[in-house]
DNA sequence: ATCTTACATGTCGAACATGACATGTCAAGA
DNA sequence: TCTTGACATGTCATGTTCGACATGTAAGAT
């Protein structure tokens, strides 16, 4: 059987503690949420895919009709061989980052205005991480620290996307578009 | 006519300059790589999308077949309505970035090494950025200016993840895993 | 002349992903 | 008791993306 990215995502989050749909939900709307997404409607078919092909069982019923789920041996494996073996996609995908490759369409005002606005939501998103980095035990289990290491990444990238934005509107507005060759 | 995300980047490349639906691939191929990716299969029937809408206009039959598009007033107003009344969301997918959250499945040797990888990768993909803002003239014209600008963005993001990966590496190497409690 | 490679456009089925619809439970507070 | 909100699972139509298939041309090298 093979196995999609989503799938491989629910097999890591469920092997490191059994879950529900609903919870493994919220995983991709919470800590997940800077790296991938999903939705329940793509994640309960996946979960019913991946409990055929026997990664995941089901392990406890719970009471709203709930569903507990956790990753087999096989389903175990299936993500070490992703690591190791499937050669990592370097695809990013980021709309954001997309659209500055347009933004010399506004002018510079207004572009530089939507920068400034940029840097503004990477550093809210920087604040945050820094409060929940803020509550992580100083590290001793193995959990705690990669889950400081994940952490780390998110920081240091939206610390330097704020610098970078900041920058590019200051160039942005350094001078009003330097008037055509023979100005000078 | 609703415009899809991929719509509004053939529409802010075909702003610059006609493009033909090859260009328009290795565009996404080359330049926009590192923030979207569409592969032929997927532009040539978006292209006929925005024709369809009025957003663009074929400017030219070449040799083999091809057929040269421009953006049209409509199609570039798209743009600049996307940019400014559109909130860019915040949805990044990165399975290099997903991949992380799992790497404490591995053996702390094996993590280590595969993020010391990491590190080379981007790295790797740093030098190519500086070797291609080299080439990038001292900037005076607006185009060269925005040029350098996304470009910047590349660098200081690929540094500060081969940072972090080399940094990360240290980490999990720091003590091969803690004893269980009772070690003193 | 022939071959190879880059140029060039297109379709199609399958897989992936979203948003809307649908349904129901349990706990806490008014 | 009632109401609200979080918990919980599911389907379906639509839209997006990919990989494979299909076809042909022009330029440059041998």
């Amino acid at each position: 059987m093979k196995v999609s990215t989503l799938g491989h995502a629910l097999l890591g989050l469920l092997s490191s503690q059994p879950m529900t749909g609903y919870e493994l939900t919220s995983a991709f709307d919470v800590t997940l949420a800077n790296v991938w997404t999903a939705r329940h409607s793509q994640i309960y078919p996946e979960l019913a895919k991946l409990q055929a092909a026997g990664l995941i069982e089901q392990t406890e019923a719970g009471p709203r009709g709930s569903k507990r789920y956790a990753a087999t041996d096989a389903g175990r494996a299936a993500v070490v061989r992703w690591l190791e073996e499937h050669p990592p996609s370097a695809v990013l995908r980021s709309e954001r980052m997309l659209r500055v490759f347009f933004l010399w369409m506004l002018r510079p005002k207004d572009a530089a205005a939507y920068l400034r606005r940029e840097a503004q939501r990477h550093r809210a998103e920087l604040e945050r991480y820094l409060r929940t980095a803020a509550k992580i035990p100083a590290d001793a289990d193995p959990a705690d620290r990669w889950a400081r290491i994940a952490l780390e990444a998110g920081i240091r990238f939206d610390r330097t996307m704020a610098e970078w934005a900041d920058w590019a509107a200051a160039e942005v507005e350094r001078e009003p578009a330097p008037a055509r060759a023979g100005s000078g």
